[in-house]
DNA sequence: GATACGTGGTA
DNA sequence: TTACCAAGTAT
């Protein structure tokens, strides 16, 4: 859905230059957000910007910690969900660390559910339920680093503050055809950024510095000749866009392989553990089991039973290790005690709980529990 | 500066 | 199937 233009003079005189000032590249930039804005849940366009209307800042802190190395896509679902859930930041710092856990899962990166928790009762807590509106207060909130602090202040509070995110790396690293490898380069085009950073509505500006990125000037293929910043790109004149940004390259990812035992009671509650707050899926729900290392381990099972394996692996790839997950099942007898884990009762566990290796574990297991009868 | 930390979409 | 990629942060 496109965004109603705050300029209709703009329209009315076709043979008027794109540029409002010759070079005046903010300018240009918001012109074309103006009437190429994408429409988000959780965003207040720059028409209904321009007409007084202002951000949540809640709405604001929520979607971009959801948007973190995530992309739009996944996240609206989640953002949608969690509003309805906890419309307010109290709201939020009231849950159940379990329930939020569980309605993450899927998302990744979990640290950021747990972050989310604490820095909503410190906002409660310390701040009187109000977000700080600057951004040196706002980074010092748990899972608020230098770009979110940047996106909340200028987003929700219209401070001139600069996001330098993936989107306005590549952008940047194009403009001024830079060719130093990232992540060395960060420091060189964020000085970029932030020269072009206007005091005139920083936060369409941010935005739509973002979805020039993510929509004209893409990793592959970016479509140049819809860009708006077409005839200043260096990169487009010399023909190195689609090269840049360049990359140190990463390592390759290792095989590792584990054991996960799942159990079903005859009245249906399943074994399970809730992890570690830290390291990988932590907090998160888990099926007992092995570590995951280079070679199969054999962990003791979580309880005394005829375990039977599921003829299908579970594979699954993290950020650094591929994982082969073999997979043990067993019917329990009421009354039986696990020597590790809770069983968890139908009403007390929901599938979509699981972060998404231990739900692709479940469904192969639910199969063979089928074929069982 | 380097590493750990998820997932689903895409070529 | 494999590898890369996406609105980063914490340590």
């Amino acid at each position: 859905m496109r965004e109603t233009p705050i300029t209709p003079a703009a329209r009315t005189k076709p043979d008027a230059p794109r540029a409002t000032r010759p070079g005046d590249l903010s300018a240009d930039l918001l012109a074309w957000y103006d009437q190429h804005a994408r429409d988000m849940p959780w965003r207040t366009g720059p028409a209904a910007r321009a007409a007084g209307q202002r951000p949540d800042p809640y709405h604001i802190w929520l979607s971009e910690v959801m948007l973190q190395q995530t992309t739009v896509a996944a996240v609206r679902a989640y953002f949608l969900r969690f509003t309805a859930l906890w419309p307010t930041v109290a709201d939020l710092a009231a849950a159940e660390d379990a329930r939020v856990m569980g309605e993450w899962a899927g998302l990744g990166y979990y640290a950021r559910a747990r972050n989310l928790l604490k820095c909503a009762r410190v906002v409660v807590a310390g701040h009187g339920g109000q977000f700080p509106d600057n951004r040196a207060a706002l980074l010092s909130l748990p899972g608020v680093g230098p770009y979110t602090a940047a996106a909340i202040a200028s987003i929700a509070f219209d401070r001139s503050e600069t996001v330098v995110d993936g989107n306005v790396e590549r952008v940047m690293a194009r403009l001024f055809d830079i060719h130093t490898p990232l992540p060395a380069a960060k420091p060189e085009l964020t000085e970029k950024a932030a020269l072009l950073t206007p005091h005139a509505r920083p936060g369409d500006y941010a935005q739509a510095v973002m979805d020039l990125g993510a929509t004209i000037c893409t990793p592959r293929k970016p479509a140049c000749a819809l860009c708006p910043w077409h005839d200043p790109c260096l990169a487009r004149a010399r023909g190195t866009a689609p090269d840049l940004p360049r990359k140190t390259p990463k390592k390759a990812k290792p095989i590792r392989l584990g054991i996960a035992y799942i159990a079903r009671r005859t009245d249906g509650a399943y074994l399970l553990e809730r992890r570690p707050d830290k390291g990988l899926l932590g907090g998160m729900l888990g099926w007992p089991g092995s570590d995951w290392a280079e070679t199969t381990p054999v962990p003791a099972p979580p309880i005394e039973a005829d375990w039977q394996p599921v003829p299908e692996e579970a594979r699954h790839t993290f950020t650094h290790f591929h994982l082969r997950l073999q997979i043990l099942t067993a019917q329990i007898d009421q009354g039986a005690n696990p020597q590790r884990g809770t069983f968890l009762p139908p009403e007390d566990f929901r599938p979509s709980d699981l972060p998404t290796v231990m739900r692709k574990a479940f469904d192969l297991a639910h199969a063979s529990f089928v074929d069982r009868n």
